[in-house]
RNA sequence: GCGCCCUUAGCUCAGCUGGAUAGAGCGUCUGACUACGAAUCAGAAGGCCGGGAGUUCGAAUCUCUCAGGGCGCGCCA
């Protein structure tokens, strides 16, 4: 409702100032007043208009009013302050507008495909609280992209053929000295009770402290390494067995979280169906690799980096005419694509995936069924050889990475790589959604029973290393959250079944977790501590999933259905009163936000206004007995103030992927 | 050395493309359950928005600079 209502402004005002004044403002800006008295919209152009115009702000704010005559949906505009024209909506009408609102889907209108990758934790070891940030923010992209119609594919990107997983090869086969069919028991009957993610997690920080032990050891990590990358032995088998075991263990973890994905791209894929031997071509002709002769990087493959200090000195060389050539030289700034030995990097192999994300690679992935949901939904994975009947992934308009900062610069050197090759729309439409990462306080630390060294105590956070062993895993956290809401929810609803209990329970904690992910902006780096990540009060998802149940327990005992309050008879005339209009503004205004979040990458936008929604909720409620409203037409209209509220919490939580339990 | 990010109330954080009096939550202190259940609400205290300079009608927001903190920058993956 408010985002089509200031749209509409917008473009009156513009063409009112082409008309009236033959200005052609680049953008209007649109401000909210400090208070609703004042208006919905605050235009501050006078302003900026006074030194075109020589005129003072105020006088052309009052000019303009007097001019502008009747806008669509607007009831009055006035100047207001030293020059802001201030606009008033047609209270009523914007209720309609809003009433008549469909429900948020999730249907795709878009014919354009969009990419989000995100999760991509290395396949060897249990999920922990940094990766939970990274799904929860990649989905709930995913969710807010789809609410305004885009076609969105979920990709979670394997890294399978890296240390990490050669490492737990190692820890089987040298430390544990185990078969591949005993660590296939082990996955099939997990040894007490502990998972197989749980086990590889532990595995895997015993290998990493093996081979501190021993420098010699790390020779044995080359060797799988190279094992598993070449394929068709007994490392590579195991390393296989054991990757596909710990995605099916994330699969699962998140789907706890509502987080599911629609294909797992494999980098042994990307490998073994030599994805790279055609970027590699595409790079010669462009010129965007060369062969390096001489320097640090002589026999490599190379490609300029865009900030490097050779390409800036050639820049200020070219716009000054009379300075001396610089001798070419060898850039020793420039990034290795393939080295002296002829391999390819990590950037090469990344820079050839991309080339198939946007689908200019000129070869495909194999597909394979991997994994079924409850709800039916079908994920697949890449295979050299794969199932002759599939779903097409790739070949995409725009991409979504969810990768934390740390790899800006990798994500930078993709970036150039495509412009390079003349594909400056895709380089474009390539997003790194950056984020900071979760660490620990030291306090947290310490109640996990670490010893924190002395120079970290001081620190405010300190960061989880998987290679340590050392961070709070995934599944862990969701259980403290479940049992500490079940606590709750058994205290107050001891009449409730068991497992309807257990449910709700699920619903609370999940809630209180997406939300604790969500709240903070990407930019800052969330020290995590467990009393606040397991408080269910005060700026929580639990908080805005409370005002959802007390709208519903109105509807419940009055006997009517939210929806049929919304299609009712309904007088408007209330709306006069500036609280309660307030509440139906603030509920109007969902569509902004998701417009706000998608254009700044940024879903904590979403979270803030979800709990600000159900805070202004909860003061109505204390403010209105509704069901004891003496004035029928009154009561009416509280009911419907309820219900447009309600519904839009309900579309805001679940744009988080937070469900609104139906008591608590 | 180069690049990116952060610094706002005691603590943890918001503050959208510069806009009217800088906001939440937690914590502290006061109050409010015989109601649509208090996982809630009302109120109080708490701020040279890290320091300095600049840009302009106007700066927490933009530029420069200084200080403090974090993270990157390899023929590793």
């Amino acid at each position: 409702m408010y985002l089509e209502l200031e749209q509409q402004l917008i473009r009156h005002i513009s063409e009112f100032l082409k008309r009236q004044y033959g200005l052609d403002m680049a953008r209007v800006v649109v401000d909210q007043p400090p208070s609703v008295d004042l208006g919905e919209f605050a235009l501050p152009l006078s302003f900026e208009l006074a030194k075109k115009l020589r005129k003072p702000p105020r006088k052309i704010a009052e000019e303009i009013v007097a001019a502008l005559g009747q806008v669509p949906g607007f009831s009055k505009f006035e100047v207001a302050g030293a020059g802001y024209i201030n606009a008033r909506l047609d209270r009523a009408e914007a209720a309609r507008l809003l009433l008549s609102e469909s429900r948020l889907t999730r249907e795709p209108a878009q014919a354009e495909k969009v990419l989000v990758e995100h999760t991509s934790i290395n396949p060897n070891k249990a999920a922990h609280i940094g990766h939970l940030r990274n799904a929860i923010l990649g989905d709930t992209f995913v969710r807010l992209l789809r609410a305004t119609g885009k076609h969105v594919d979920v990709q979670n990107y394997i890294d399978n053929t890296g240390v990490q997983v050669a490492d737990v090869v190692v820890g089987f086969l040298y430390l544990e000295k185990k078969t591949q069919a005993e660590v296939e028991a082990l996955i099939n009957q997990p040894a007490g009770g502990k998972p197989f993610d749980y086990y590889c997690w532990d595995l895997y920080a015993r290998v990493s402290q093996w081979y501190e032990e021993d420098k010699e050891h790390l020779k044995l990590r080359l060797q799988m390494l190279h094992d598993i990358e070449r394929g068709g032995n007994e490392p590579a088998a195991m390393g296989k067995l054991i990757s596909n075991a710990i995605i099916l263990r994330h699969l699962e973890t998140m789907q706890r979280l509502g987080i599911e994905y629609d294909f797992l791209p494999q980098e042994s894929e990307i490998l073994h169906l030599h994805f790279w031997n055609l970027a590699f071509e595409q790079m010669k002709q462009q010129g965007v690799l060369y062969f390096e002769n001489e320097g640090k990087n002589k026999g490599c493959w190379v490609m300029k980096r865009a900030g490097s200090s050779q390409s800036a000195k050639a820049q200020a060389a070219g716009q000054d005419n009379d300075a001396p050539e610089t001798k070419p030289g060898p850039d020793e700034d420039a990034k290795v694509i393939v080295r002296s030995n002829g391999t390819v990097t990590y950037v090469g192999k990344d820079i050839a995936y991309h080339l198939w994300k946007f689908g200019l690679l000129g070869k495909d992935f194999g597909y394979r069924r991997f994994y079924r949901y409850p709800d039916g939904h079908q994920v697949w994975i890449s295979a050299e050889s794969g199932e002759p009947d599939h779903p097409h992934f790739g070949g995409v308009h725009a991409i979504y990475n969810v990768i934390d900062s740390r790899q800006a610069d990798p994500q930078n050197n993709v970036i150039e790589a495509l412009r390079g090759l003349g594909y400056t729309e895709q380089a474009e439409n390539y997003h790194h959604f950056s984020y900071e990462m979760v660490a620990l306080t030291p306090g947290c630390a310490a109640e996990l029973g670490y010893e924190v060294p002395e120079e970290d105590k001081k620190r405010s956070y300190i960061e989880v290393s998987g290679r340590k062993g050392f961070g709070v895993k995934a599944d862990d956290l969701m259980d403290a959250l479940i049992t500490a809401a079940q606590k709750e929810v058994d205290s107050r609803h001891a009449e409730i079944a068991q497992d309807e209990r257990r449910r709700i329970a699920t619903q609370i904690a999940i809630g209180a977790l997406r939300y604790f992910m969500l709240k903070f902006t990407k930019s800052s780096v969330i020290a995590f501590d467990f009393s606040e990540a397991l408080s269910f009060e005060g700026e929580t998802g639990p908080y805005a999933q409370y005002a959802v149940v007390r709208a519903t327990n109105i509807f419940r005992k009055a006997g009517l259905e939210p929806e049929a309050v919304l299609s009712g008879k309904v007088d408007l005339r209330f709306l006069e009163e500036t609280d309660l209009w307030e509440l139906w503004l603030r509920a109007g205004q969902l569509s902004a936000v998701i417009e706000q979040c998608i254009n700044t990458t940024e879903p904590a936008h979403a979270a803030k206004y979800t709990f600000q929604l159900a805070q202004m909720f909860n003061n109505f409620y204390h403010r209105h007995h509704i069901l004891t409203e003496a004035d029928e037409a009154r009561k009416r209209f509280l009911l419907a103030t309820a219900a447009v509220v309600r519904r839009s919490l309900i579309d805001a939580l679940g744009l988080m992927g937070i469900e609104a339990p139906p008591v608590m």
